[in-house]
DNA sequence: CATAATATTTAGTTTAATCTAAATAATTGT
DNA sequence: ACAATTATTTAGATTAAACTAAATATTATG
């Protein structure tokens, strides 16, 4: 398994999770900034090697051992991000890129071990839950900031877009997993919300909220 | 630069070490288990980057850039190692494959806070030096067990193979790093040795001796 | 529903890293 | 010193992963 078919497993498997109907050729060359065609033809490798299904102009599916390798390079990805950041004391938004070239090393063991390490940790910096060496992911009830009424409480738990830009703009507006917000008001017309987070009010973007996953507190 | 790449000017380091004469394609291709052909290709491909000097016929020598290059990838590969038996509790003969990967991940932030981390080692676990981050290499006086002479006494400090095999060998018969070594006779016939290791005595072929490095105590 | 727009694939090229086989240079031994 | 051996390079092929441009299929629109 080359770098480059890991990606694309990777890839498609984030894809696939939102509507869980067949991934596009175009789709992937979007995601993974390459060609249509450069997709195309690694598509019939990994078809080839029954890591997907593919008819031509029909799109893609990972097969069970494609999707098994997507979660395994996924799973060592976050691990090696939580090293990173509760290791070696990187920020959040630091650990993407190295995790990337992290996630392609070969050693079931070093990971196993580092996991160990760790203290088995169940999410990365970003809240993304970390996939069980079998392949299992613990789906959690979180949604997203702008699906909440108001009144409503909840946990940060989790950011969608996870760029150093938001994630920088969230460090300097001292926005953290695992802070408290309440939705104080929701304003219609460009769907920005007043929110109070730990002891103080302020106002969010349309574009923020619908980049904040919480989870809701019982009783709000 | 590519993992080939620094395979290679990693490669010739090591050859042009002994002997600071140029270094043959054929010795590198066998140090690389690769084809003449190919070393000769890579080598033109390096030379025209800077990183060595080749004239057809006469071997390679790493040019200034080219060193610091190879040295930056061997400082990588051992801080790795460190880590590995350090914090992860692998064992000193199961690391060298799993640092040959990490040792090309692209980032001075990570391998400066992993030392950092590690509390600034200055030898992997074989004992072998840890380039500082100015590529300079801190020679000791080491010496192979085999050029010590009758009732001189050392401290072993590292391996010069440090093949699993040897490694598990050491292990079994209980020789570490940092164990007192004494040599008590030495067979002419063979070249194996007698020598007192904390409390007890072995008996140790040439090939074990000489693949043993000692730091000779003073006044023995 | 026919055509325009878009998506996808095919064909052919490129680059990096390797290989084999053949050619050539260097070294060794008598 | 010359032939034989060994080392090294060259030439041409291969594989993986990209790309561009052209061809073809699908989808959307008037």
């Amino acid at each position: 398994m080359t770098h480059s078919e890991e990606n694309y497993l990777k890839a498609i498997f984030h894809l696939g999770k939102m509507g869980s109907e067949s991934v596009s050729t175009n789709a992937i060359a979007d995601e993974m900034d390459t060609k249509p065609s450069s997709v195309t033809d690694m598509v019939k490798k990994l078809s080839e090697k029954g890591l997907l299904h593919y008819k031509k102009y029909q799109g893609v599916q990972l097969s069970g051992s494609g999707t098994r390798t997507a979660l395994a390079v996924i799973r060592k990805h976050r691990i090696w991000e939580v090293f990173l950041v509760e290791k070696l004391n990187f920020s959040w938004d630091e650990v993407h890129e190295i995790a990337e070239q992290l996630e392609h090393i070969k050693s079931e063991e070093l990971i196993d071990r580092l996991d160990a390490h760790l203290g088995f940790p169940k999410h990365d910096p970003h809240g993304d839950p970390i996939p069980s060496r079998d392949g299992k992911v613990k789906l959690s009830d979180k949604r997203l900031l702008t699906e909440a009424a108001i009144n409503e409480r909840g946990i940060c738990v989790a950011v969608k877009d996870s760029s150093p830009s938001f994630l920088k703009f969230l460090d300097k507006n001292k926005i953290a997993l695992g802070d408290q917000i309440t939705i104080l008001d929701k304003e219609e017309f460009d769907g920005s919300l007043e929110i109070q987070i730990k002891q103080r009010k302020m106002h969010i973007s349309n574009e923020i909220a619908s980049n904040l996953y919480v989870k809701m507190v019982e009783g709000s």
